[in-house]
DNA sequence: CGGCATCCGTCTCGATACTG
DNA sequence: CAGTATCGAGACGGATGCCG
């Protein structure tokens, strides 16, 4: 008899629904492209190949772990390349792949999506802001 | 002269280029959609408005808190619109604006994407992960 | 040059309990 | 029915220091 039938229920339908979550691909791939610095990383890379210290620079802000991490990210997804040159100093190259490369198109309609319409998103949030402590 | 001159350069990058990504609206559009539970709210608005309630058992997953916090959130930024009709029992209805139905078209692309290529991308995935312990 | 390991603050998220 | 408030766990991200 059910002590705490509910609960189980509410795992059940968790787990269940997480499931759907974790199978579904288009959850998978905007978790990667939301990710704070993939756009970048794929935007910087869609001109050419570059090196780690010239994405470094390329992205300012980044950290080297991040760095490191969402380039191995998206390395292990198949979205880029890493080559290592054998020189004196190490040289590494990172690359994006046809797979990648083909992230650019949905990331430019978000930005021409962006473009068009967040002012009117920003005039919204205004608005909403604004009503809270108005009057 | 200078005792930590670098460490301030770096800060200075750094605040640079966050405001760099602050006024980038296709970051901003990418951290709204690329949020958990806000192209599955859209998605399951698409077909019509929904009340709280619906919502809540159709994404079965969420709490309640990330529900409204998330609905709030699209709610300020014009995606959607809450209406209040006061009944017995208070009914609230959530609805896509034109704005927030824009959006459908870029989540189709993705899922569109998604379906085609993640395959391969989680061919990767295996293929990286394999080699990391193979022979 | 190109990393990796560690520590630590922040901030998100979820579970729970209570309200009109 | 439709929330709000509070609390604690945990993921996330950055800074630092060391290595090949």
């Amino acid at each position: 008899m059910a002590t705490s039938t509910a609960a189980q229920r509410r795992a059940a339908a968790k787990t269940e629904y997480d499931a759907y979550l974790a199978d579904c691909p288009a959850r998978q791939l905007l978790e990667r492209i939301g990710d704070k610095w993939v756009s970048l990383l794929v935007n910087a890379l869609a001109d050419g190949p570059l090196r780690y210290g010239e994405l470094s620079r390329r992205l300012a802000g980044i950290s080297q772990k991040m760095l490191t991490q969402t380039l191995r990210a998206l390395e292990r997804d198949g979205l880029l390349t890493r080559s290592v040159t054998p020189a004196v100093p190490v040289q590494v190259e990172y690359a994006l792949t046809p797979l990648g490369a083909g992230l650019l198109p949905l990331l430019g309609a978000v930005v021409d999506w962006a473009e068009r319409n967040m002012p009117e998103v920003l005039a919204a949030r205004d608005r909403y802001d604004g009503d809270t402590n108005a009057v």
